[in-house]
RNA sequence: GGGCCCCUAGCUCAAUUGGCAGAGCACCGGGCUUUUAACCCGUUGGUUGUGGGUUCGAGUCCCACGGGGCCCA
């Protein structure tokens, strides 16, 4: 904190000087929407008030500009000592870049045209304390944003147009759904097993209960019981949490949105998915194409559909089947450097393969479709292949952007399920899915056909802003503590 | 987990071979009534992330630790 600041601030409790609330005609936009083509070195007698931080000072002695911004954007205020008085000018001199201010005035635009309100009166407020950045650079260390994203919002307009565009995503999913018939839910939080998903949970305890807890890794099952109970169509916008590394796609805790249908299957998801996106696009970026690292992606609907089985085959330039002896295909995986590992089935090796040879390459929204069953505990059995699932990801741009099935029902294979994922875990695969009872016992009550779609909001949210690492779209990014 | 890189004033960045730690902005003082990162003059501001080591001398070289970034797994 600077002496000085301190100084002024402690005067102005002492005098009881700060408002405790403000009243404003105009914001920046709507001010400038009320005067849209006014000439240069104009004075009107229209009489606004104003409030904002002061961003920028260009005083001239007995002149002063002062850019004042606020949430829709910046307004200069033209403090002339004439119009002002002196007594107020002089006050005026006493602010600081960063402080609150709220000031009266009439509009009127100066010699260079820039639209401003000659101010008659100032109100402090509250004061800043410290210093802004850099006036001109803004804020730039990587760190330092994250860890102080509030100051990151003064100082760059890329922090507050990536808030804003998040927001906007959110709220078209929102809308879409809500236009489609589906109710919005909320599932727990803080459960006594973690399900869902492969992952690893955080770990709690509830003292009263004296039970271990964990936070949810998918709101998937709980999801699915709301169709059990008959709700028909369900989603929630939810906070996911995952007990792993931290690196530019991944954070601890990030945003899926899931949503459950009765009587669809995975088909009719992929046209609501396509549909979706392209509104949600058109709505955020203004257009269904984007570019991305440089490249154009286009969002525009029906996305490519392609079986994973047929990638794969097609990367490893021969046909790879379920009928192929294991050995053959960890011939074909060694071949490709891909690592294997002993106990594999067929469906591992193939969605390894996909992952390795694959994935990273896919540039158009691709809906990859028909996961091995092996890797997909979830998903119903594919009605034309018993080795495969009806299930779909979204690709654009070599990610993962969605997940998707016909959702299995039958609490028998779904028993039988996770009970391969359950030996599975013992033999020490610890991405493995757990059994929960609870589930299966909500699916003996009878699960209509089901179409189910997680979508990764934060992911998406990159992809309309340009950003490449998911800190950037995320308010305050999980971080190490300081010091 | 492995490799490489970064950390210097409130902010943005310099500092040659190891040789007096600097600039711009911000702050403080002065000037200036049409600026747009205003401008001009002057002042102030440092445990160079932390702790060791090498050296006559370390921001610079070495080691450890902390925080961060990029690439790979």
């Amino acid at each position: 904190m600077t002496a000085g600041r301190l100084a002024k601030h402690r005067e102005m409790l002492a005098s009881r000087a700060y408002p405790y609330r403000f009243d404003r005609t105009h914001t920046a936009k709507s001010l400038r929407e009320a005067h849209p083509d006014i000439e240069p070195a104009t004075e009107t007698d229209h009489e606004v008030t104003v409030a904002g931080r002061i961003m920028l000072v260009r005083s001239f002695g007995k002149l002063m500009f002062v850019s004042l911004q606020d949430a829709t954007g910046q307004i200069q205020l033209f403090v002339d000592r004439r119009s002002v008085g002196d007594g107020a000018f002089e006050r005026f001199e006493e602010f600081d870049l960063g402080d609150w201010l709220g000031a009266t005035g009439t509009v009127m635009t100066t010699k260079k045209g820039e639209l401003s309100v000659r101010v008659t009166d100032a109100t402090l407020l509250q004061k800043s304390l410290r210093p802004l950045p850099d006036k001109y650079h803004g804020l730039q260390d990587v760190e330092l944003r994250s860890r102080r994203r509030y100051v990151d919002l003064i100082a760059n307009e890329e922090a507050r147009t990536i808030a804003l565009a998040r927001a906007a995503i959110v709220s078209e999913f929102r809308r879409q759904f809500e236009a489609r018939g589906y109710v919005e839910v909320e599932t727990p939080v803080l459960l006594n097993q973690a399900t869902g998903a492969l992952a690893r949970p955080f770990e709690t305890h509830h003292e009263a209960l004296d039970q271990p807890m964990v936070l949810r890794i998918a709101t998937e099952l709980y999801l699915k019981r709301l169709i059990v109970g008959g709700l028909e169509k369900v989603f929630e916008v939810g906070r996911i949490f995952r007990n792993e590394g931290i690196d530019a796609t991944h954070n601890p805790e990030f945003t899926m949105l899931e949503s459950y249908e009765a009587y669809a299957d995975y088909r009719d998801i992929m046209t609501m998915l396509e549909d979706m996106i392209a509104s949600v696009a058109v709505k955020v970026a203004g257009s269904t194409t984007v570019t991305y690292e440089g490249r154009e992606v286009n969002l525009a609907a029906p996305f490519r559909r392609a079986r994973m089985i047929d990638l794969v085959s097609e990367a490893v330039g021969r046909d790879v089947t379920f009928e192929m002896p294991l050995d053959e295909l960890g011939a074909i995986a060694r071949e490709h450097g891909v690592e294997v590992d002993d106990g594999w089935g067929h469906g591992k090796f193939i969605d390894t393969l996909f992952e390795a040879l694959v994935a990273d390459d896919i540039w158009e929204p691709t809906y990859v479709l028909d996961h091995p069953k092996e890797v997909s505990p979830l998903a119903r059995e594919n009605r034309e292949d018993p080795n495969l699932t009806e299930r779909f990801e979204l690709f654009i741009a070599g990610a993962e952007y969605a997940n998707a099935f016909s959702e299995l029902n039958d609490p028998i294979d779904q028993r039988e399920r996770f009970e391969a994922q359950a030996r599975a875990k013992a033999a020490g695969d610890d991405e493995a899915h757990g059994v929960d009872e609870d589930f299966l016992l909500a699916l003996e009550y009878g699960m209509p056909p089901t179409g189910g779609l997680g979508i990764g909001i934060d992911r998406i949210v990159m992809l309309l802003t340009g950003q490449h690492n998911i800190r950037e779209v995320i308010l305050f990014p999980t971080m190490r503590p300081e010091s």
